[in-house]
DNA sequence: TCGATATAGTTGTAAATACAATTATTGTAT
DNA sequence: ATACAATAATTGTATTTACAACTATATCGA
């Protein structure tokens, strides 16, 4: 009984909504890296949509939104603007069901050029919170995601 | 050189964009609780901004914004919903500029519903991360948002 | 082979997000 | 007093997000 007023510190209860919490950082970290990426036209968003083509492609969109994490209509609709700037290009698979989306020269030339400003976006991250906060939040991140599996939880 | 062959474990960099991992987990951890509040027919955010009022309330739409870390116009369309569904209404403030933002009847009860959802949705994120990792989740980002005051990173 | 099922992707709809521009009001300095 | 600046909120526009429904293709079973 009242286990909270014990000298001995004991695991300790969250307060609050996991969700709202992550809400609230994930919008200023946000406005954090788009503000460098402003300057080049690209959204944080995009310039790791870009990446993930880049470092994967190609290879095709379900994979694709697996791998980060976000379901496979929100993909084609992100995918909209990058296709229309001719960052990246989506050809038919070898399934007649699947396609394939690749990077193009452009693209691979606007990514160079972001991933710059990305870097500078990371560093004053990391200069502001610290670099072992920093390295603490990607840790538990990862952990959660683990454990995490897609509507795992619950059933 | 070659500091990462080093025994000696040093501060660790994180690797990877912050953003992103923040979104990935964002994403998995708001379907969780969508899923629980779907059967009551709210969205998580909604659920965060109907507690907000209650709490908070009434207040000016521009104080609501600011504590719950989102920008002004964000917040007036995110009112939008609970305005229609009559959870919450807005008034004219004291100011001729401001507004007064309450909660409805409807909405304490709604409110009400919604929580208990949210506690199973709370509970069930804790034992699938563990509440000693959510804790500890709570606690970075708490901290993180202490350090990352509006618009004052790198400037 | 042909019908049921499974898989891949897109579209309809709706919400969440924020910057820039706009409107309305208040405060201030001459 | 009146023009100018500051404050509060909303609207225009564009992106991010996802569920549900839909289309198209492929696979499997009898």
């Amino acid at each position: 009984m009242h286990a909270r007023r014990s000298p001995q510190t004991g695991p300790q209860l969250p307060r609050g909504c996991t969700n709202f919490k992550l809400r609230q950082l994930m919008r200023r970290v946000t406005q954090h890296y788009d503000a460098e990426l402003a300057a080049i036209g690209l959204k944080t968003s995009q310039y790791s949509l870009l990446s993930h083509v880049l470092k994967l492609g190609p290879l095709a969109p379900g994979a694709l939104a697996r791998v980060m994490t976000m379901d496979a209509s929100t993909l084609t609709r992100n995918l909209k603007p990058l296709l229309d700037a001719g960052w990246v290009e989506v050809r038919p698979g070898s399934d007649g069901r699947t396609r394939s989306v690749s990077i193009t020269e452009t693209g691979r030339e606007k990514r160079t050029e972001a991933h710059r400003r990305w870097r500078v976006a990371q560093d004053g991250l990391n200069a502001a919170l610290g670099t072992g906060r920093v390295f603490a939040l990607h840790t538990l991140i990862d952990e959660s995601l683990a454990l995490l599996e897609p509507g795992d939880i619950g059933e």
